[in-house]
Parts: structure tokens; C-alpha cells; sequence
DNA sequence: TCTTTTATTGAACAATCGTACAACAAGAGG
DNA sequence: CCTCTTGTTGTACGATTGTTCAATAAAAGA
């Protein structure tokens, strides 16, 4: 007779990475209503009360899942023109593993909460202020000195404005929609204001 | 002694608006969450087994309130030069009525449930059709024969999102955000493409 | 005043929620 | 083989969810 093995261990880390996947495809196919402890924990193929082992709640999991999705939008892009950083910036918003219907379901679901959730709400705006900057700092550092008089603080705004408009489109209803309209149509939006990304 | 009247009769019509209206708040106040029988009937100081009298239920009413509250935002204007047309849409869009944040949260809800809400989904899509449709009316009638080559159908879906993408913003995170600076906003990338809204 | 209509109430219900916790066992170290 | 750590299970629990429905009473009509 061979022994039966009930589970298999995991680490920690290890564990806690699956689970907070799991909790990423409940937010992209249920939105916050699919986001539930008996629900995350069958997409893990883990019992109930392990989320609560690893975390301190579904509160704690659900901020571990927005710095999560956080660092894998934004890789700091390093020492490179500042040209070639908002570009890389605005590709990396339109590529597929981030550009897809689940991603930009769960990031809605997300945003829903943003308000009503003090902790969330603080770590979002961190996030955001960061965000803003480095786009920011791109823009003075391509027209710079020379047009000192550019609003760049507005223009960054009115950047952010269209890529999320365009995720939001995009995920209510993606007919007519392309990777590359959406990228082409964040170039010009610049470009109008002589900003070149070359 | 004088006769205690317990509660005041209303009629269909007027009570069912009254729960669109508590329902609205909630949304506004505590998104999908505290979108509850509970909550919608205290708020409009009812008891709890109203709703389903008026309303086929719960899921009826979020459907009769998303019809209201896109008929409070497009009012349709009529026979009127496009150009005008155009603005009247852009204006309506960031006036005080439409563009606060317990509104703006309301719709993010919203929002947040049409991809898992197949009637809700398919009424949607239903208002942002006329929605995109009156836009590119519109564009084609100011471009028109001028440059019959425009792709109108592209700048309205650019137009859209720019909209929805500055409603999001002022939502998640209200700072430097004003009226005027959205509208110019919007109006600024129209003459990007040479669009006059005299 | 009496009757009729129906808007309104409030309790009851099953289902589901998040959390707590005692019991169990996998796997490493000795 | 035994011990110990701790990852994992599964039940129990109270709270809250949406809906149903019989009972009540407000208000109009006769």
C-alpha cells in the first residue's frame, strides 16, 4: 500500500504568490462580487482557511494584489533619453500581458474600491503621484529648455486621462479596438504639443 | 387622541424615482458594496420589502437606474448646427450636475459590473452606440466634404475615451482638476484635427 | 360610514459572506 | 525512527445578503 499524500507543502512565499494570482483571475472574471474567500481559494486549489494563514484577511490580500499589479505595469525603465522613457512607458501599457480584457477587469474592479477603502486609497495615490512624476519629468526633459513655458504638469494629466480612457473603452467594448490604435493615438496626442518620442 | 398615521402613500411613479434616486446615492457613496436592500431602503426611509414591490428586484432596479442616469446626462439637442452640437455633448459632460464624484463613482460601479451583466452589458452598449453615433454625426457634419477622408470614427472613439479618462481621474484623484481645464481639455485635442466648435 | 384597492410593513427564510480555531499531517532535521 | 515546526484542512460561528409572503393600514370611491 503506498501512502496517500493529503496535500503538497509549499513555501511561504511561494503560496502566497499563487494565491494572490488566484485573486487577480477572481477580480478579472467576477469583479469584486467574484472576489471571495471560498472563490480565490478554488482557483488556488487550497482551502479555505489558508488565506487567512498568509494573510491577515482579504483586506491584506487585496492591497498585496495591488502592489503586485503594480510592479508588473511599471518596470523603472533606467538611463535611457527621456524620449525613449515615454514611449517605453506608453508601450508597456499597451502590450498584451497587461493589455488584456482580465487585466483591465480586475484593475476596474480595483479602481470601484479605491474611494471607499482608506488603505487602498492611500497606496493608490502613492502609486499615482509616482506615475505622474516620472511621466512629467520625461516631458521637461525632451522640451526643456527649450520651451520652458509648457505646461507639462497639465499635458502629463491629459496623457494619463487617455490611456485610462482608452483601457476603459477598450474594456467595456473592444470592437474596433488595436494595440496599435491605442498606442498611435497616445503618439499624436503628444506629438501635438511638438513632443517627439524617437 | 388623534389618529397616528404610520406611513405616507406615494404613488408608483413617484416612489419607484424616489428608490432610483436613494439608489444612485448609495452607489455614490459606498460603490457596488453598499449597493444593498438594506442601505437603498434606509435611505429612502422605507422598509425593507418595498423594493421588491415597485422593482422586479434588485437587479431590475439597477437596470431602471442606469436608464435614468443616462438620460440625465444626454439630454438630446435638436437641430442645431454640429459644431454646437458637439460642444453641448463635451459641456454636458463636465457641468456641475454630471461631473461631481458621488456621481462619477456611481458610473465607475457601474462600470464595474457590465462585463459580468449580460443585460446590463447589452444595455450599454445599446446607449454608447447612440452615444458614439451622435459624435461622429456630428464631426461629419463640421469636416463633411471639406476632407472626406478623416476617419471620424477614429477621432470619436479618441474623443470618448479622453472624456471617460479625465471622469476617471477626477474620481480616483481630484487634485488639480477643474471644469475648465477638462472642457478646454477636450476641446484642444479637436483642433488637433482642425475641428472648430464656433 | 363601509367597502375596496393596493402601497407598505416586517418577520421568516435559505444562501453566502469573512473569520477564528482546533485538529491534522507533510516534510525537514536529528 | 522519532521529534518538531508549521503549512494546511475543514468545521463552526455570527453577521449579512436578496427574496418571499402573509398581515396591515392608508386613502380613494361608493
Amino acid at each position: 500500500m503506498v501512502k496517500q499524500v493529503a496535500y503538497r507543502r509549499k513555501s511561504a512565499s511561494e503560496r502566497r504568490q499563487e494565491l494572490i494570482q488566484a485573486g487577480i483571475r477572481c477580480l478579472g472574471q467576477g469583479g469584486m462580487s467574484g472576489f471571495t474567500i471560498d472563490e480565490i481559494c478554488k482557483q488556488a486549489r487550497v482551502s479555505r482557511g489558508l488565506i487567512n494563514h498568509h494573510f491577515q484577511g482579504k483586506q491584506d490580500l487585496l492591497l498585496k494584489i495591488y502592489t503586485d499589479m503594480t510592479e508588473h505595469l511599471v518596470q523603472a525603465p533606467s538611463g535611457r533619453k527621456p524620449g525613449e522613457i515615454l514611449r517605453s512607458i506608453i508601450d508597456s501599457n499597451f502590450d498584451e500581458s497587461n493589455f488584456n480584457k482580465s487585466n483591465l477587469r480586475a484593475w476596474l474592479s480595483i479602481w470601484g474600491q479605491v474611494p471607499t477603502n482608506p488603505e487602498l486609497n492611500s497606496l493608490h495615490l502613492h502609486r499615482y503621484r509616482i506615475y505622474q512624476q516620472r511621466i512629467e519629468n520625461a516631458l521637461m526633459g525632451i522640451v526643456g529648455r527649450r520651451n520652458p513655458d509648457m505646461d507639462t504638469n497639465s499635458i502629463a494629466r491629459q496623457l494619463i486621462a487617455l490611456i485610462d480612457g482608452l483601457w476603459l473603452e477598450y474594456c467595456l467594448h473592444s470592437e474596433g479596438f488595436s494595440l496599435a490604435t491605442a498606442r498611435a493615438d497616445c503618439y499624436r496626442m503628444l506629438n501635438v504639443y511638438g513632443i517627439e518620442l524617437n
